[in-house]
DNA sequence: GATGAATGAGTATTCATTCAT
DNA sequence: GATGAATGAATACTCATTCAT
């Protein structure tokens, strides 16, 4: 994704918005009042309010970073904490980001949202295989039943913690977390 | 909850709305068309917007179906496939059920929500005791981290069917999941 | 004004509504709340909202009592005291006495108050000229004017009484007022 | 006060709007409509309907003309003519002048009118005592009593004028009870 | 006499968007 | 690039009134 300045200036400021205020008070209005322009002057920089949100949503998918290089069960632990240290890093998105319902009637919206999850599914799951090659995660649980036992729980935490605003250490619990899940998800003996 | 038969009818077009386009189309004008009365007369039966919204999400929480009398993992089992069944005839309702976020800036709601997760959670949390008391769950794993265990891979498969419009079958590979949590969870003897 | 009891109850309940929230919050629904009947009940008893206001009005312009009997300056004082004491009594009353602004946008209400004025300023003419005659107003000044000497003051007084909430004696000033108004209007020598 | 002329236009339009129908009918909708814009327009001009309420009771009390470096009686019949003179050229300031009574319930409104009735006193105050050291009014009545004397027969004046739709001359009528105040508030000497 | 349900017109206010400048 | 002004449609909600029961 490639945003000018003000277009990266009108997104910061509506994912702002959408962490301090909540989707229904990312309005044209309020955005502009943040950056300090007319509402008229959003207009130079997004066709409409849909476009800004189609640029937040890609932006929050690449800000999460994990290192694509690592191997099995080491790269699906990269991937958790990955998310789990943006969120720390930037709260706001925690409301962003496992919002699908948010978005449900802008069909577009949904469309984008389950091509990332889809792709990052596709990425993942050769992971979640290299695990299982490689003697990490037990050869008896399909792939996708795997991807729900790790991945829900990671989901879970996080949305506890965005919803009890912060009050347990993430981090911490999060690789405590991914640690009882490799213990169980490992392949008896 | 006693809600009059007009009551019932306006929460019932609730759900549809908002399983239909959305929390953001909940709206009494929308409302009202749909059960055909004018907006006034949605006033006669619920005194705002909000108490209409909270007598949803309590008919949604009294909708989920289990058999509270069982013990330890036979009574999780029971209240993941109640919630799974429910889905399953009201599909709307996947829409409402794990939607926090929607209501986040409504401290009210969000307090209710809170409230509901926390009541089940105690009621749960004792079943998860009783798991680990009958054998049935491992001992060294803590029971918060027990229940994202348990119910994050649950309300993912949810949240995959409804995101999916239900293009698998739900209650199947929600057992097969629930089977495989129990296999994992189980104390290596 | 003959009223049945319940006419009485209503018209009260509206005087009561006017006093604490003023005329804006008096309202069939405010009104039948008071009361504890239906909104539709009140038009049982009056065909309608305008015709609680009249009534109300009328009431308030038969509650005045001064001695009727009096001539002349004792008779005026008696009015002006009689207005102060039904402040007094019933300090609601302040708030729709010297309204007439209120109504001024219901035609038949203007009318009411422009009669009601003038039948009062008939009777109290006459206790005028009888002042005049009897030597306790001065004769060189118009009727007119005497009266708005007398009655522009007493209005005033009651009015800041109403507007400060009753922050001073407002029978000691009225007579004061009076006192000196007795004075001023004298005929030299 | 510094208005836009589309502000003025808006607050002209409201006087009028209250002048000819009453405050009840000061609504944005009839607002818009008297200068042909949207609803929505006149929000561009003022945040809110109180807003523009202010703004016309500041307009008001600014409209007053009289001659502040008048000493004594002189600055007070001034006074009482300046705003005689107003309500001449634009008899529709009538309806809001003495109208306390319609924003008892907004205690902002309340508040302000309060604030400008103290200041006009505090002013006047000091006049009415320079007449009393120069020897035009009489010394034994306090100023507040004065202050009700003169001041109540020209609120009662003008708004008999107002109530009779201008059925007599006001400006005459208002001298001869200026002149007939000077002469009963004439210490006797 | 009173109720419950409803209506149609109205309330202030907000929204995303457009357009001439 | 940006502004000021405007719009049309929508928002939740209130009002006086009606009517069948």
């Amino acid at each position: 994704m490639d945003l000018t300045e003000r277009q990266k200036e009108i997104t910061e400021a509506a994912l702002n918005l959408i962490a301090e205020q909540g989707i229904q008070n990312l309005t044209i209005r309020n955005l502009s009042k943040a950056i300090g322009v007319t509402e008229a002057a959003i207009y130079r920089h997004f066709s409409s309010k849909q476009e800004i949100i189609h640029a937040l949503l890609l932006l929050c998918e690449e800000a999460v970073e994990w290192d694509e290089n690592l191997r099995g069960w080491a790269a699906l632990r990269s991937f958790a904490l990955g998310r789990i240290s943006l969120i720390l890093q930037r709260p706001e998105l925690s409301r962003v980001f496992f919002s699908e319902e948010i978005f449900q009637n802008d069909e577009e919206c949904r469309a984008m949202l389950q091509e990332m999850t889809l792709q990052h599914k596709g990425c993942l799951k050769d992971r979640f295989l290299e695990a299982q090659e490689d003697g990490e995660l037990r050869r008896d649980i399909p792939l996708d039943t795997l991807f729900c036992l790790v991945f829900g729980p990671v989901r879970l935490l996080i949305k506890q913690w965005g919803l009890r605003n912060g009050a347990f250490d993430l981090k911490q619990r999060g690789m405590e977390l991914l640690d009882t899940l490799k213990m169980i998800l490992h392949p008896a003996e």
